[in-house]
RNA sequence: GCCGCUAUCGUCUAGUGGUUAGGACACCGGCCUCUCACGCCGGCAGCAGGGGUUCGACUCCCCUUAGCGGUACCA
């Protein structure tokens, strides 16, 4: 039988790195047994329910380039993908189930049900529901507002399930509580949803996050009051924050979204996510998407909680950054340089840029944070420049000589420079960095980034010549000494 | 409180009874060099604790501890 498995998330807030882990896992294990990744909308929820959310996910889906072959705008034939569009289905099983003893109407209020918990709490006791309306054979419809459905937990026994990463787990039916299956206001909660919806879907392998593992038993009771077969279930790791608690925003960037923002490559997320929690088993860190597809399976998952650490998926993403060609980066840049407004430059000279800028990147906003005078003139100098290279005994003078020897030149491209600066070094008797460095805050305003006459070139003569200019003309202002 | 999951360098991890416990990030040296970055070379650093089982435990079992999760008409 070929292999379903889904990807269901629930439209409350922005997609979580977290959340997108449990995707990618899903997505890599389907895509390797070449079978089908569902995605279903889990909006069971009115009161969290946000239309901004279900946006930001399909966005970020396909931004991670995760592709879904059932789900919202592509169909299939187990639709509809909206949960809040399956509620005759929920409302037939549910019923299904009180007709056959395994679930009741329940007519608790909310006050009565406020207050047993508090009173099982001052005992120390387990706040469960005290199955007041158990066997009171109230009758109903699934759509009364004044009514829930809860599923009847058998009084005795143990319930067990096979974890394909953690092996055996096993609840005794005592601690499991008559849990509401269909709310007052007609609407499913997750746990009877995501059983039907996975029957129905016809769900092969469940893989979701391990805070799901509480609640596997009552799901387990479920598939065997209606009769079904449950599916595989493995419960994945979650992510955690680097005080080792559930990832949340007090530990920064969360939204995935964010990590787009930031320059992050999709691909390198992606990479980055899949070895939290899993490995081949082999030294390699540095996956293609293809490679991770016909590598990945459940036996290479950890069952651990991981830290995430920005520092290595920084320094991931400048792997890509580095290896990507110049072209393809540019494509990537071009965005951002707009942002900046910075055009009318040719692509010649981008990719040129592109080419001086790519090992000194590892996000995609270096670019535009480490060489803006490529595009601008520089209209502020480094502070810890100007203290050492521009107030110091001699600067304007060799400035001035630079000026002077670059003037003379015909051919002003990096070998010509190079020439003209260390023949002034000779002559003087003088260091070339002593040239160089002033030189280099002249023209870029910064300390630095490429080499000195890789800019100069680029730069061309005239703008070469006045920028130097400007700064001997700052020197003279500012400092004192020289 | 009760229930459950987890436990190898600071972090991500390899390791499935016999290894000098391997790799990566970060960090620290060095080389390269006009700076920065890249690259290269080297270094620091780990099996939570206690009992078993075994000729032999990082590896298997139990307990403890710690972390995390669940305990809703949220998912």
């Amino acid at each position: 039988m070929t292999v379903r498995v889904r990807f269901a998330p629930s439209p409350t807030g922005k997609p979580h790195v977290g959340n997108i882990r449990t995707a990618i896992f899903n997505w890599l294990y389907a895509r390797h047994r070449g079978g089908k990744f569902i995605l279903r909308i889990e909006d069971t929820d009115r009161e969290r329910y946000s239309p901004e959310a279900l946006k930001n996910l399909l966005e970020t889906l396909r931004w991670l380039k995760l592709d879904w072959d059932e789900g919202p705008e592509v169909g299939g034939e187990y639709g509809p993908y909206f949960q809040s569009e399956r509620l005759d289905i929920y409302h037939r099983y549910a019923q299904e189930l009180v007709d056959n003893g395994y679930a009741y109407y329940c007519t608790c209020s909310k006050e009565r049900l406020d207050r047993i918990r508090k009173e099982a709490e001052a005992k120390g006791l387990p706040p469960r529901y005290d199955r007041h309306c158990r066997e009171l054979g109230i009758k109903g419809n699934p759509t009364d507002t004044d009514k829930v459905i809860r599923f009847k937990i058998p009084l005795e026994g143990t319930t067990t399930f096979h974890d394909e990463i953690r092996g055996d787990i096993r609840f005794e039916n005592k601690s499991l509580d008559d849990f509401v299956i269909l709310k007052s206001d007609g609407f499913p909660t997750y746990h009877f949803a995501n059983i039907v919806d996975d029957h129905l879907m016809k769900v092969t392998d469940v893989m979701r996050a391990e805070e799901w593992i509480p609640s596997t038993g009552k799901h387990i009771l479920m598939y065997r009051a209606f009769g079904w077969e449950p599916p595989r279930f493995c419960h994945l790791p979650i992510i955690l924050g680097a005080d080792r608690s559930k990832l949340s925003k007090r530990h920064g960037a969360v939204d995935v979204l964010e990590y787009r923002n930031m320059g992050i490559l999709p691909e390198a997320l992606l990479n980055f996510l899949t070895l939290i929690g899993w490995s081949p088993g082999t030294e390699q860190e540095i996956f293609s998407t293809e490679e991770l597809i016909r590598l990945f399976d459940k036996d290479g998952i950890n069952p651990a909680s991981g830290v995430f650490n920005l520092d290595k998926l920084v320094w991931m993403n400048s792997e890509y950054i580095h290896k990507m060609d110049d072209e393809k980066l540019l494509e990537k840049l071009t965005p951002l340089i707009h942002q900046r407004g910075w055009s009318g430059f040719s692509r010649e000279y981008l990719i040129h840029i592109v080419s001086l800028m790519k090992t000194r990147m590892r996000l995609l906003n270096d670019f535009v944070e480490l060489a803006p005078y490529f595009f601008e003139e520089p209209t502020q100098y480094d502070e810890k420049g100007v203290r050492k290279h521009f107030k110091k005994e001699g600067a304007k003078k060799r400035l001035n000589l630079i000026l002077r020897a670059f003037d003379r030149l015909g051919n002003f491209n990096e070998e010509t420079t190079e020439k003209a600066i260390r023949a002034l070094a000779e002559e003087t008797g003088t260091a070339a960095k002593f040239f160089i460095h002033p030189t280099r805050l002249a023209v870029t305003g910064m300390t630095f980034g490429p080499g000195l006459f890789e800019i100069l070139a680029t730069l061309g003569k005239q703008k070469s010549i006045s920028r130097i200019k400007r700064a001997v003309e700052f020197i003279e202002k500012n400092c004192e000494i020289c």
